[in-house]
DNA sequence: GACATATAGTACGGAGCCTGATAATAATGT
DNA sequence: ACATTATTATCAGGCTCCGTACTATATGTC
């Protein structure tokens, strides 16, 4: 969950922006569209990668480390891909070493560091799960057009750029 | 969390492409956009949530409440509202409770509910940290004209027609 | 070389949410 | 009237992630 299920109308944002003067009614309906919708993706994408029981976050790992095969990947930089804590990394290989998908191998020259590596069987696991997850994907955005797709990026870019000028 | 921090290029979507039929590259790279902008945005506003110490199921909790304090409201009614389970909201009210945001009071009619009311607290919560979020929603989106807000949320519609169709 | 400082991975405890089970109460069927 | 079924809130246990603190190793400075 990351929005709620029960969305406002324009006319109760139009209410309430009576109320607060800093509510900009279009700019709340686009934002909440945008987390709704996002939020409504990720939960249908989930339910393609929970019956073989991985979290979010160790697929994720999965699918960085298979991105380029023969970097010697260290936990620390996987942490900052994925985009969690190294605390966090530790628990996801963890689970990952322990179902036999990746393996840690010393670092020659750092004895501080690892390097992760997947193994045959995540190779496996991800060539299971990805098409599946790419499949959805595609059905997904089938009923926009290129030129929509386009767009809508730009805007998002729109967005983004608000975002991270604060 | 909910995607990479580190999002592939189109370039490596296409090379990728190639491995995996099912994934097509522009839909993908649209579906990316959207979740890592709607990531982003969440993360922004929950800077703004944390300093007063409640979590984000918490302040919808609130939120709910608030929208019309007059109304009847019920724990499980609230759970499906903000989009938790009953279960998970008897633990947000506990937390809501402890803090005196909230008062649990029973149900005339029906010994089995409880009736779930903003206190004064709770009220004055809200109206310390909704101006800042509402502040915050209205600077991301200012990039963006009427015309590029509407066409956003038009765009996301489509989206979210995909995915519904499941 | 000796020392301070930074960095890597990890252990531990806590928060938030979930699923599944439970007891109390209400609604329904016969 | 009474048994069955449904619904309510809650509890117990589990999972994922985070923040903090720790140890081992590396790097910089005198």
């Amino acid at each position: 969950m990351f929005l709620l299920r029960d969305i406002p109308t324009y006319q109760t944002l139009e209410k309430l922006s009576r109320r607060y003067k800093e509510l900009d009614p279009s700019a709340m309906m686009t934002g909440i569209a945008l987390l709704r919708t996002g939020s409504d993706m990720l939960v249908t994408l989930e339910k393609f990668l929970s019956p073989y029981g991985l979290s979010q976050g160790g697929y994720l790992t999965l699918i960085v480390l298979n991105r380029d095969p023969d970097e010697e990947i260290v936990p620390s930089d996987l942490a900052g891909r994925v985009g969690v804590t190294r605390a966090t990394m530790t628990g996801l290989l963890d689970t990952l070493a322990k179902d036999g998908l990746i393996e840690r191998i010393p670092h020659d020259g750092d004895r501080r560091q690892l390097v992760v590596r997947l193994t045959q069987k995540g190779i496996e696991r991800l060539n299971e799960v990805l098409p599946s997850i790419y499949r959805q994907i595609t059905e997904i955005m089938v009923g926009l057009s290129e030129k929509e797709k386009e767009e809508l990026i730009r805007l998002l870019e729109k967005v983004k750029k608000g975002i991270s000028k604060e």
